[in-house]
DNA sequence: AAAGCGGGGTT
DNA sequence: AACCCAGCTTT
């Protein structure tokens, strides 16, 4: 058989199913370029269903991408909380301000791709979706997808590995139709072709397909190298406090949840503050992290001092009520806003 | 090419 | 405990 014809299947294969199966998402009714822009920046390693609830919530805060670009990085950042990966709240923004300034947005892949938090990936899903572009679209469901198909020997993530899916990917392409082609390979990865189990009994392209009903190939592929091992990490934070108000600082934009609120790891002086009893330490697992995190509770004799060591730390002195309007990891927002709420 | 970035579900 | 999720940016 040619490849032409075994690509043809593929394509046809997968335009029937995914008109039968496609999953009735809300960016996919009444399509616009900031409805799917939105729901492709809030997927980068997101859950679908997760994903789903955020997009309404961040529809009704910022409606169109005008109310985004006039909004404060804050802002966005509280309407984030929770998803993690804050970077890319901020980009959204920065990208917002870009479109808004425009007075449109972007109309091809290359523009797209100019757009802060916009990969290749997310440039090729809008373009695709939005314009009819013929881009392939390559995720981690398109890898797992195409990996399988061909039997893929290379380690998906190295450069070798994705080269050669990301010309598998272009040669599949349905180039009348490649929104519809690309949301129809992700369908699959995600509802028949999915990592543990696949369900190749109900797959479209299983004939196509090198791997289909071989355990032991669907097990091995898609081939990975080396995952690092989770890293033990220690962080001491103050609770500093005089009465019912409290110091908290952002953190660096550059690091672990950057420009969110938390709390200093400076150490009180003495001479001004009561060290009360440290609060009992929490556990926080991250995808390469274990957070071991520490707490100690401190009472200013006055207000003076609370002020003067807010000074120090380039803090903030907020009463402790407002906490909670402030974007926070979810490492605080979980186990320590609850007991300091309390107080 | 590799590291860093979140949080949670599933197996 | 390990893997995965509609990845991107920086070094």
């Amino acid at each position: 058989m040619h490849y032409n014809d075994y690509y043809k299947d593929v394509r046809q294969g997968l335009k029937q199913w995914y008109s039968k199966h496609a999953r009735d998402l809300p960016w996919r009714v009444n399509t616009n370029s900031y409805g799917t822009w939105l729901s492709e920046i809030i997927l980068q390693q997101t859950r679908m269903e997760v994903g789903v609830k955020k997009w309404f919530h961040i529809i009704a805060s910022f409606p169109t991408v005008k109310h985004l670009a006039d909004a404060s990085e804050d802002q966005i950042l509280k309407a984030w909380e929770g998803l993690g990966y804050y970077r890319r709240a901020r980009f959204l923004h920065k990208a917002a301000k870009i479109i808004n300034t425009n007075g449109e947005f972007p109309k091809s892949y290359i523009e797209w791709l100019k757009l802060p938090g916009v990969g290749s990936y997310t440039a090729a899903a809008i373009s695709s979706i939005s314009f009819n572009e013929a881009v392939a679209a390559v995720d981690g469901n398109v890898t797992r997808v195409i990996s399988r198909l061909v039997g893929l020997k290379d380690p998906v993530n190295n450069s070798k590995g994705s080269k050669k899916i990301n010309n598998i990917a272009k040669l599949l392409l349905d180039i009348e139709n490649p929104g519809n082609h690309n949301q129809a390979m992700m369908e699959l990865g995600a509802l028949v072709c999915n990592p543990i189990k696949p369900k190749c009994h109900a797959c479209p392209i299983s004939k196509q397909c090198i791997s289909s009903n071989n355990t032991e190939l669907l097990n091995k592929i898609p081939l990975k190298v080396k995952t690092k091992k989770i890293q033990d990490v220690d962080l001491m934070w103050h609770l500093v406090r005089y009465k019912k108000f409290i110091v908290t600082i952002q953190f660096p934009s550059d690091g672990i949840w950057g420009n969110l609120w938390g709390f200093p790891n400076n150490k009180p002086s003495k001479d001004y503050f009561l060290k009360r009893r440290p609060l009992k330490p929490v556990v926080h697992l991250l995808t390469h992290k274990k957070i071991h995190a520490n707490f100690f509770m401190w009472e200013a004799i006055n207000k003076q001092a609370l002020n003067d060591y807010a000074a120090s730390i380039n803090g903030k002195v907020i009463p402790v009520y407002d906490l909670k309007q402030l974007a926070m990891p979810r490492l605080i927002t979980k186990h320590i806003l609850p007991i300091i709420s309390t107080l």
